[in-house]
DNA sequence: CGTCTATTTGAATGTACTCAAAAGCGGTGG
DNA sequence: CCACCGCTTTTGAGTACATTCAAATAGACG
């Protein structure tokens, strides 16, 4: 099993080599290429994913037919496109792509269940796997509520970085919730300011 | 133990009475009048909150001084104010407050760590209870991306049936993030259309 | 190297904001 | 129980930030 996942695993729990052995018969890795689907609006998402290289985006598609991207997963991040979709069975409303030729480990709802079963620990894990998903969507609320474009932009940074280089800008944009042409302006501005 | 909190957590969990004793060996009743404070910026979350009765707003004030409510925790609702001061003891960037008269439990971290050990069970309570706010929060997100006010608007209705009637609708625009002056005129607009 | 996609630039437009003031409503005390 | 005071909501005028649409330029991948 890669480094990558035991790390991040140990940084909230300490498994045993039992304990990981378990886990790693249960969740499989998988390669996709650069704009690969992993998860289509419609579909229901059959797996959660731990991305070991490269980078996903997870986004819906508005009733004008524009994206929205609701969340990145660049190296050492979980990520399942749809997590109600994934739990409830019901039709996921979002999509996950691939931006990058990146490769992960998959875990089925399932195989998960197995899991808590067999190695409890994992129970906890998740548990402040989700509770830090859960500060760090509400402190995106809150530079959403609060903070022009500017700053939403500066939280992106601090949430993913270097990741800013790495990936066509207009998903920046959509992800601070601005538009190409305007976040345009605004990085061009803001070299102006402070270069 | 009020009926309440035993109903909501078996909708997750099926708690043994012993287990159900534990909790309430470790959970507080306690009760705060309109406008009482129970969290302020820059203090430490030091316990997290199930409401009984009442209604709770937890809001951020930005540096022009105005305040943005990220969350309100209604009847049935958990809460902690600030979710990540609760667990790493840092400084609290929220504040927590009643817009009702309020009847609550409330359990500490050093409590809750407690129960975690005495009734592992909690453990997956708790896990399910994050997962449950990941996803409502990345609904937010969304319609905040994706939607205008009218639709945001509409998201907050559905996610607190009946709320709109009970709470100053100030409160509501800084939610869907509109000054009341706008969401005033949006309420105008929408009854004239379909009333 | 060519083609397709992404980014930049500009002009016209609109959505939501600020500031100011009047009207409405509700809680509290007399 | 009523009247008053303060907070909340409404209304309106002028403004700003971000959008749409269009077209030119730059850049990346196969």
């Amino acid at each position: 099993m890669h480094e990558g996942i035991i790390e991040n695993l140990r940084r909230h729990i300490e498994p045993t080599e039992e304990e990981l052995e378990v886990f790693s018969s249960l969740a499989f890795p998988r390669t996709v290429r650069r704009k690969e689907s992993l998860l289509k609006e419609g579909d229901v998402a059959r797996h959660q994913f731990f991305v070991v290289e490269g980078c996903l985006r997870t986004y819906t598609i508005d009733q004008a037919g524009k994206e929205h991207v609701l969340m990145f997963a660049p190296e050492d991040w979980w990520c399942s496109g749809d997590l109600f979709s994934y739990f409830s069975g019901q039709k996921s409303v979002n999509n996950l792509e691939a931006l990058e030729a990146t490769s992960l480990l998959q875990i089925s709802k399932e195989n998960l269940d197995i899991l808590y079963l067999r190695a409890p620990k994992f129970e906890r894990f998740f548990r402040i796997l989700f509770q830090n998903a859960f500060v760090f969507h509400q402190n995106r609320i809150n530079a959403n509520l609060s903070q022009p474009a500017e700053g939403r932009y500066d939280l992106f940074t601090r949430s993913y970085p270097g990741l800013e280089s790495r990936i066509p800008q207009k998903y920046i944009a959509s992800y601070i919730g601005v538009t190409p042409e305007f976040f345009s302006q605004m990085k061009a501005n803001m070299s102006r300011k402070k270069p």
